[in-house]
DNA sequence: ATGGTTCTCTTACGGTGTAAAAATGTCAAG
DNA sequence: CTTGACATTTTTACACCGTAAGAGAACCAT
């Protein structure tokens, strides 16, 4: 198959989704390509601007995912919420780098517009803050639904009595899009009383 | 100077601190401390586990700010929240750590534990999801301040109007303190009108 | 002084990112 | 068909990485 920067692109996704980022190495993802590692050189300038790419694919994926401008704020944000949740969820093997690097790529910036449309019953000061804290909000969410996927339920040997028995309660093994819209939902409705004052 | 584990996570979080956890390696580390690399392998089983030993560290300055548990809910959560920023803000070179790693260390579960006690207002399940709630924002919220902390303020050559309006409203160099609280704030008031229904 | 323990260094191996140059493939002009 | 220019890939090389294994040094109680 002829190699182009997005045949790249693509196969360094997918070898990430499958091996993870600490398992990517150019050598290792030129032999997936059946290349010797430095023909990928040609392609994209080093390692870390591959990287790069990765971010900027993942949140391209939002771009076509993104809520009708005609929602009302609150419906629109939490729409947007769940619709970056669930492009985030799709590649989790993906979060340490959008955790780590820049993620105001050309299509992250889209959304960032589109938001600040919708939020304009706001100060655009306070719309920024209010898009700012849903994006970190979801981030932060999925990150540690990532991080808990791995491992089973910790062990708690007594030493912490209430948190036993909010796990034995279930907690920790429900429906992680239940706890993620219990959080969005409270966190708009303080927004929504912020914006009522 | 006597060597030990400890003395070897100071010079790690020192180093780390000083030039990223990127540039971090058993050599230079060792270097540090005036000692050949592999000197160390006798503190520290391997890599992994120090960094492990760094993010324990940091948590473990949490167990000393957290708030009076005789505190409001809303209150005791507020503070907590702020002392998090506070502590993972002193060292945002180990951000990437944090969000990677298991951060369920000891001194952490306390946290949890204690804030479990204050939420007894709150059903079990519900108590957890607030306080996963609030941490997972916290850290969202400092990674994202942290990587905007390295860049100048994007520039938008013009297909961005709404985020180049906010931006020359003042958005995004006014105070990271002001806009944590707005954000903590709503999410606190979302919880507690969720408590009332 | 001696022997045992605790600590550090040396050496070695396979892996990494990537710079530079050599080799190969591709393809249009003569 | 040959030639030569350009695009693409491989080769080679270097410095660095984590760490396993064993040799060496420093220490301390006998």
């Amino acid at each position: 198959m002829r190699l182009s920067r997005d045949v790249v692109l693509d196969a360094a996704l997918r070898f990430v989704d499958e091996h993870g980022v600490q398992a990517l190495s150019m050598r290792k993802l030129g032999a997936s390509l059946g290349v010797e590692g430095m023909a990928l050189y040609y392609y994209v300038p080093n390692k870390d601007a591959l990287l790069d790419g990765l971010v900027e694919r993942v949140t391209e994926a939002l771009t076509d995912e993104l809520p009708d401008r005609e929602l009302p704020w609150q419906e629109w944000l939490r729409r947007f919420a769940h619709a970056m949740r669930a492009v985030l969820t799709r590649h989790p093997a993906l979060l340490p780098l959008l955790a780590t690097r820049d993620v105001m790529t050309p299509a992250f910036l889209g959304a960032f517009e589109t938001a600040l449309e919708v939020l304009g019953s706001f100060q655009p000061k306070q719309a920024v803050h209010v898009f700012n804290s849903v994006t970190t909000f979801v981030l932060g969410h999925v990150l540690a639904e990532a991080g808990r996927a791995g491992q089973h339920p910790p062990e708690f040997p007594g030493g912490y009595p209430l948190i036993a028995r909010a796990v034995a309660a279930g907690a920790g093994h429900d429906d992680d899009a239940e706890r993620f819209d219990f959080a969005i939902g409270a966190l708009l409705d303080g927004f929504d009383r912020r914006l009522c004052t």
